[in-house]
DNA sequence: GCCAACGTTGGC
DNA sequence: GCCAACGTTGGC
């Protein structure tokens, strides 16, 4: 099993917007870099653990805890008119991919400031400078260092 | 709203 | 294949 960390802007969804959807489920949509689609693609897997983080708002950082729910599969929104049509994409060569995410539970923000005040989180992805990425791995020391230090 | 960092595009 | 220009991300 493999520890991920993915961003989405609370305007879009929240964690509380995910828990209020059917069978608290959504799909990953509109994934629109090579290196976040690859890892849902290729190296998720269902049951993989997920930090779901509030990004571009108020209080960014961690949310809520979800997992993944299905295998990879053609993101609808790639064929459909709207800010994530790709003229570029068909069914029958797709290019972006998503799995789905089910919520597992609310937690206490744990706001991007407090992350980084741990020494044993230096180095994870979403704290580096000029990360964009908005689906990353996270170690699993840092996932158990996290569930332990903010979550028990 | 600012702006640093990064990914993508396209001319050459 | 290079690289300048451009668009986007996302914390602040």
């Amino acid at each position: 099993m493999r520890y991920w960390l993915m961003k989405s802007e609370p305007s879009e969804v929240s964690i509380d917007d995910l828990a209020g959807m059917p069978n608290q489920t959504v799909a990953w949509y509109g994934v629109r870099n090579y290196q976040a689609r690859n890892f849902m693609r290729d190296q998720m897997r269902v049951g993989d653990m997920v930090f779901f983080y509030h990004s571009s708002c108020a209080e960014p950082g961690i949310a809520g805890l979800a997992v993944v729910d299905s295998p990879a599969y053609p993101d609808e929104t790639q064929f459909e008119e709207g800010k994530y049509f790709d003229s570029k994409a068909s069914r029958e060569n797709p290019r972006w991919f998503n799995v789905d995410v089910r919520f597992l539970k609310k937690t206490p923000l744990i706001g991007i400031g407090e992350l980084r005040k741990q020494p044993q989180l230096e180095k994870m992805r979403i704290l580096q400078k000029g990360n964009r990425l908005s689906i990353t791995p996270v170690d699993p020391s840092e996932w158990d260092y996290i569930m332990r230090k903010f979550l028990d």
